[in-house]
RNA sequence: GGAGAGAUGGCAGAGUGGUCGAAUGCGACGGACUUGAAAUCCGUUAAGGGCUUUACGGCUCUUCAAGGGUUCGAAUCCCUUUCUCUCCGCCA
């Protein structure tokens, strides 16, 4: 959520901010509802202090056992007048808060300008694609020779982008979630916690999710429950509705979890595989920060995520999203792309975002400084990776001319020691 | 799922219709005393919004789990919901 009083005060320059997005604010609605807010409240206040006042002094006569009847039928006519200027002004309140959680957050002044991913800004790469002597296959190609992943089984069982594992490919997926799971908590300076997979509307409305992507998630009707697009969501709620002493910043937590998400409006793209799925897992990244820390912890957090990579030895390139590529709450973004020998391409494997305060207002999560009033927190988050994402990049860049997949060495010691997977 | 008890400031805990945003204690902060500290004493100490001010500030509204109701007036009375605790049932 943007600060009201910015859209109060400099409609202007957040529009053009906006703007950069593609994102054209209702500034006409947004002025005219603001003036007749000012009016109204005013009315509503002053009434209410007259009530107050006559109260008091009705509350003093009837004690010295005096006649008030005349000050009541006064008070009446006060009321009446109240109750009608309180609903003109929830009416007020109530669009113009549905109109602010529908707005975007501002950008950072770094984020470069573009309209689509094409003007995303690469900021540094790391290593080179690996040379295959042979026709390098793709994920899905390995795990059917393996007999490993099993599509028509999740099918079955479920519906389309869903994925069953088998074997040591399960094995090598859950090899993965431990890996990042204890580098982060080891070497990162991270806090592992364990969150329920279910969150209710005040926690997706807090992240951003709701009310304007409900459309992109699982939703259980009889309970009134989603279940999490991503751990960002629950673990960020971490500190809605609190205020977190400075001193105790910043908060770094890390959370593996599955992960559900409709795709809604996703049907033609990557229906090849397991690149996306309503189900995958991801070990998640929150930084919880003070305001002025927020974009080097952006930093920080990003290195974490590549250190994975790095670890595992998979090509990859970091790009800076561009104004019009960026999420809804974020400030700033950078993906992280691996490289993908099936698909000869980067593809996203994790997506690092500073949400500054944007996320903070909406749920009310502050820090407070000794002696001072309460801030407003910045909230980052990326991913830190996708499992799901890294189990295909493991395959197809590990891939042998036999079809046989070699294990990363940092993985074996999950695999019971073993250094390949073989039909 | 059944029966009962609860939800008040950072924490503990009083407050059952009127000057209550709320006693008291703890904690925190400032000051006095002290070489320093402890102890003691004095003082300050909830959040959010609006209007106003160059600024210090001033005025005002809201909030005692949430929502609704009764009343001139609600932390206090009534209704609904949520959550917590205890007992029973079921369950990994």
């Amino acid at each position: 959520m943007i600060a009201p009083h910015l859209l109060r005060n400099d409609l202007a320059a957040v529009c053009a901010n906006l703007q950069r997005r593609g994102y054209s604010l209702d500034t006409a609605t947004i002025s005219a509802l603001e003036k007749r807010r000012k009016e109204v409240q005013s009315e509503c206040e002053k009434l209410r202090a007259q009530r107050n006042e006559k109260s008091r002094t009705i509350g003093i006569a009837k004690q010295n056992k005096e006649d008030a009847s005349a000050m009541i039928a006064e008070v009446e006519t006060i009321n009446t007048r109240l109750t009608s200027a309180d609903s003109d002004l929830e009416k007020i309140q109530s669009e113009f808060n549905a109109l602010l959680l529908e707005i975007p957050n501002l950008l950072h002044d770094s984020v470069p300008d573009g309209k689509d991913e094409s003007s995303n800004v690469e900021a540094r790469r790391w290593s080179e694609p690996p040379q295959f002597d042979f026709t390098a296959q793709d994920h899905v190609a390995l795990g059917e020779q393996l007999q490993l992943i099993d599509f028509p089984l999740a099918v079955k069982l479920t519906s389309a982008r869903f994925v069953a594992m088998h074997g040591q490919i399960a094995q090598l997926h859950r090899a993965l979630g431990q890996f990042m799971l204890n580098l982060h908590i080891s070497q990162h300076g991270y806090r592992e916690v364990y969150l329920p997979f279910m969150a209710n509307t005040a926690t997706l409305t807090g992240t951003g999710q709701l009310p304007k992507f409900e459309e992109d998630l699982f939703y259980a009707e009889r309970d009134g429950l989603y279940l999490i697009p991503t751990a960002e969501v629950v673990v960020t709620n971490i500190v809605r509705d609190s205020i977190v002493a400075a001193e105790e910043l910043p908060l770094k937590f890390v959370c593996h979890t599955p992960c559900f998400r409709r795709e809604a409006g996703s049907y033609g793209r990557d229906t090849r595989g397991m690149l996306r799925q309503h189900q995958f897992e991801k070990v998640e990244l929150v930084h919880i920060s003070a305001p002025e820390d927020s974009y080097t912890a952006l930093e920080e957090l990003t290195a974490n995520a590549e250190a994975v990579l790095q670890a595992l030895k998979l090509p990859y390139r970091t790009v800076a999203l561009c104004s019009g590529d960026i999420g809804f709450a974020a400030a700033k973004t950078y993906d992280i792309e691996v490289w993908l020998p099936g698909q000869d391409a980067y593809r996203e494997i994790s997506s690092c975002s500073n949400c500054e305060d944007f996320q903070a207002r909406r749920m009310q999560g502050r820090m407070r400084r000794s002696g001072a009033k309460p801030e407003y927190l910045h909230t980052l988050n990326g991913s830190g990776i996708a499992v799901g994402r890294a189990l295909i990049a493991v395959m197809e860049n590990y891939q042998q001319a036999d079809g046989s997949i070699v294990i990363p060495e940092v993985l074996r010691p999950y695999m019971n020691g073993a250094e390949a997977i073989r039909a």
